[in-house]
RNA sequence: GCGAAAGUGGCGGAAUUGGCAGACGCGCCAGACUUAGGAUCUGGUACCGAAAGGUGUGGGGGUUCGAGUCCCCCCUUUCGCACCA
């Protein structure tokens, strides 16, 4: 240990130490019970950033944590190496992706290394390599064997700018998920993956993580997947042997329905009218509608105004017999539900205002219940209704103007109704949802590609298991024109036909690199498997997944894929749960001031308000960047990044750091030390705040507020500055005293600050590392006080406080506070009403 | 527009079940040591007031002996969704 504290120094012997021993590898053969801390894996773009670093610090810090709790620690990390800005390199520059993606996580490994985060480097993954890509193909094929993957021609979102196919969940709020662009539709033949077929299972199963996941999270999860229970009506065309089939949640309302309106896009538009004139405009309309919303580009708060047309034909409500006008309306989508609408003005905000622009009947057949007996709701005419309504009332209610079914509450009504409906064969009950199929086919290079041939004998087939992985080629032509660069690599493209043997074609299109993601953490726990993913006893071991730290912006996209892919693996019987992670925490953004404003955005090289992590280390070491990282704010939290607080984290460590130097000596002569019952009053007051900060740590670290933790440490160490003793003259137990608060504190502070820790670790005389120390135990006894300042207030004001012993009762506390000399002054000439004695807290005395 | 969360010093933020508001840090002020200080150390720092004391957790009301915390209304900010039938 040298006088002075050398951040530079200390990290780098310390770093070596670890990779030396392989401190942080993990060990299936080890009994202790295991903890699995994962964070998302980054892209290697070529430099950490500063969100990289709060991540990584929240999960380090756990890490340790749990390592010195007593944990067989498994704590990795890996590469999201395939993907866009790789590609994007190679069209602006000419470089081979590949040697781009290597060098870049070249550099950032090292990045991770100076920063001295605990990883199990022998584990390290990365996504564009052949030997993890293999297994991406094979699970597609599992998917294509089990219809769960397929290809279909549909609208699907474009990126412009990118020249890419986007998920739905990548194109949310109709922009590009990574660049921002307005997405478009195209029509293109794609594959889907059925996460469809997940979709009650994506809801129902939220039951087994909602104690560890944000709640913000599950509520955005739940809306995409969008659950809605309601029911199908079947609508017979009159004069057609054709239905059109709605689908309505409120079918209680479907007295009130006026009118049918189809979406542009529906198929039965075409097959409802005679050949006419009508029928031209009516699909001139839809025409119009259809180019009209693929042309949009999308502005902020842009509401699209209503607009429809009559197409002459006639439905019939199953429920009344009534005939009603079957329109076609801009407003209704194709893509949820059926694609057709009941329209009910009097009950839906949307259909009320349709109507009042076509002046379309507006029936009520809902009534608030009352509870006045006055107005008991009754049928009415429809006349009266539509002239007091302003509004839709959408709430539910009680039945009128529904012939039998008048009188009935609407919740019965909905039950009931749809039972009816089924029973009659004209409907039943049923449930949509929101969710799409997930497209994974992208028109890229760099991902891995699509295991399908194309053989002009047999059609599409799968290549098999034994031929994978198909791989991709060293270099390809980078136009940025639209096609996959693949299609222009022949020696990639011709194959042969695996069933046949003759030409063939490769698809050329390559995976979406949430694929990549969906699983990775599973291959951490095998990450070598030549034969499977992984060994399922070896992923027994470790998942799920304790505790996983990650960004909230991929709540919709990561967070959905891989609880579905851990789904699909367990019906593949590879894991045996049904939710691949226990608790999820989602740490705040890390934001930078932009000069000159007082805007706070988040960092960025296009707003240059970046912060280089490397010159952080350089200037402050990674045990002070990390320690005020977690210091400044909660981790849910935005972090606003302050050159002037990440002094006060190193001023913290080096006086931390001088005292334990100051004291070495004396701690360190191997010289044992015990408690004694001659503790000065001082020693006893140390040894109760020890005492009381690591159980103050230890339950913060559960709830993971690590903000607190440091200021408890800083408290702690404060309490030992003020403690006045000499090294060279200090008695026994005062050293006792010193001994205990240093230690525990420096074993605290492992998490926040290792290599600082481990040097004064050593410093304090142990020879073997902060590996092998243990978390301290607080001891409930020792925290006591010994005497307590309770406050004494007068109708709820503060006016003095009495010093008492712990185990006062109530009336010896009470009769302090009433024979206080202030409390006196206080309540002379007055009455004392009441007196409210809280034991251990408070004394309140009501006067009037 | 709908939904959710949040509003505490100059700043980031602390405050079991309602029980001493402002822990800890930054910044600022004063002092010490210094040729020097953008180093270090010591002390101070919610607001008003010379003091006694009073006022204070976005605003207004309420419950309570007692409210940052619970209830009602309003305002603001942030985030999410955006015709989902």
């Amino acid at each position: 240990m040298d006088e002075k504290y050398f951040p530079e120094k200390i990290e780098q012997k310390w770093q070596q130490h670890w990779e030396q021993t392989k401190a942080f590898a993990a060990s299936e053969d080890d009994e202790r019970p295991k903890f699995y801390c994962l964070e998302m894996l980054p892209y290697p773009s070529g430099f950490l950033h500063m969100g990289h670093v709060r991540n990584y610090s929240i999960g380090d810090a756990l890490a340790w944590y749990k390592r010195l709790q007593g944990f067989n620690v498994l704590h990795p990390i890996g590469w999201d190496s395939f993907g866009q800005p790789a590609e994007q390199a190679a069209i602006k520059r000419g470089v081979n992706p590949r040697d781009w993606t290597e060098e870049n996580i070249a550099h950032m490994r090292g990045q991770l290394k100076r920063l001295g985060i605990s990883y199990d480097w022998s584990r390290e993954i990365a996504a564009h390599r052949p030997d993890y890509y293999k297994w991406d193909q094979w699970f597609f094929l599992k998917m294509y064997e089990r219809g769960l993957a397929y290809k279909k021609k549909s609208p699907v979102n474009w990126c412009p700018r990118e020249s890419t196919v986007l998920s739905n969940e990548q194109s949310s709020g109709g922009v590009c998920w990574r660049c921002g662009a307005e997405v478009e539709k195209r029509d293109l033949e794609q594959w889907f993956v059925r996460i469809t077929e997940y979709a009650e299972q994506l809801v129902e199963d939220i039951k087994q993580i909602d104690s560890g996941w944000p709640e913000k999270v599950l509520k955005r999860q739940r809306d995409w997947v969008g659950r809605s229970e309601g029911a199908y009506i079947d609508f017979a065309v009159k004069d057609s042997d054709r239905k059109i089939r709605v689908f309505t949640t409120r079918i209680d309302t479907v007295f009130g329905a006026t009118a049918i309106v189809l979406s542009a896009e529906h198929p039965l538009i075409d097959e409802l009218l005679p050949a006419s004139a009508l029928k031209n405009q009516v699909m001139a309309f839809a025409a119009k509608v259809i180019s009209e919303r693929a042309a949009r580009t999308r502005v902020a708060d842009e509401e699209v105004e209503k607009e429809g047309i009559n197409t002459g034909a006639l439905a019939i409500n199953p429920f009344s017999g009534e005939t009603i006008p079957v329109w076609v309306a801009n407003y209704v989508l194709i893509e949820y539900g059926t694609g057709a609408v009941m329209s009910v003005p009097a009950h839906d905000e949307r259909d009320f205002e349709f109507a009042q622009k076509y002046s379309l009947a507006v029936r009520r057949v809902i009534e608030r219940i009352s509870h006045d007996q006055e107005s008991i709701p009754h049928d009415a005419t429809s006349e009266d209704q539509s002239i007091a309504m302003q509004h839709a009332f959408t709430d539910e209610g009680i039945l009128v103007n529904s012939g039998d079914w008048s009188g009935k509450l609407s919740q019965d009504a909905v039950r009931e109704m749809a039972r009816y409906a089924e029973r009659h064969g004209f409907g039943q009950a049923a449930v949509t949802y929101r969710i799409r199929d997930w497209g994974v086919s992208r028109q890229r290079f760099w991902g891995a590609p699509i295991p399908i041939v194309y053989c002009e004998n047999c059609g599409m087939v799968a290549v098999p298991e034994k031929d994978l992985p198909v791989r991709l080629p060293d270099r390809a032509e980078f136009t940025g024109s639209g096609e996959s660069p693949l299609a222009g690599v022949p020696d990639f493209v011709n194959t042969t036909c695996p069933k046949c043997n003759r030409p063939a074609r490769r698809d050329t299109d390559t995976m979406d690199t949430f694929v990549d993601s969906s699983w990775y953490f599973f291959r951490y726990c095998d990450p070598r498997n030549e034969a499977a993913p992984f060994d399922p006893a070896l992923a027994k071991r470790w998942t799920p997944v304790d505790q996983y730290i990650g960004g909230d912006s991929h709540a919709v996209m990561h967070l959905i894929y891989t609880r579905f892919w851990t789904k699909f693996m367990r019906d593949l019987g590879l894991v045996s749960f049904d939710e691949p992670v226990k608790k999820l925490l989602t740490q705040g953004m890390v934001t930078n001031r932009i000069e000159g404003t007082d805007d706070w955005k988040a960092m960025s090289k296009s707003l240059g308000n970046g912060v280089d992590p490397d010159e952080m280390i350089q200037v402050f070491g990674a045990d002070a960047a990390r320690l005020f990282i977690l210091f400044a704010a909660p981790v849910e939290n935005e972090l606003r990044w302050s050159e002037t607080g990440i002094e006060g984290a190193v001023r913290f460590l080096r006086r931390l750091y001088t005292m334990v130097w100051r004291w070495h000596e004396r701690l360190s002569s191997g010289k044992a030390t015990t408690a004694t019952d001659d503790s000065s009053e001082d020693a006893r007051a140390l040894r109760r705040k020890t005492h009381q900060t690591i159980a103050k740590v230890t339950s913060d670290f559960d709830a993971l507020h690590l903000n607190t933790i440091v200021a408890a440490l800083m408290e702690l160490f404060n309490e030992l500055s003020a403690f006045d003793a000499e090294p060279g003259t200090a008695s026994n137990s005062d050293v006792f005293a010193v001994r205990e608060a240093l230690e525990s504190l420096v074993v605290m502070l492992a998490p926040f600050s290792p290599h600082a820790a481990e040097e004064m670790w050593e410093g304090l005389g142990h020879q073997k590392g902060l590996l092998s120390a243990h978390w301290p135990q607080a001891d409930s006894e020792l925290a006591k006080r010994e005497e307590l300042e309770i406050p004494i207030q007068v109708n709820g004001k503060l006016r003095s406080r009495v010093l008492v012993s712990p185990d006062v009762t109530e009336a010896e506390l009470r009769a302090a506070a009433l024979n206080d000399e202030k409390i006196r002054a206080f309540i002379y000439g007055h009455e004392v009403v009441k007196v409210i004695v809280v034991p251990q807290r408070l004394v309140n005395i009501v006067i009037r």
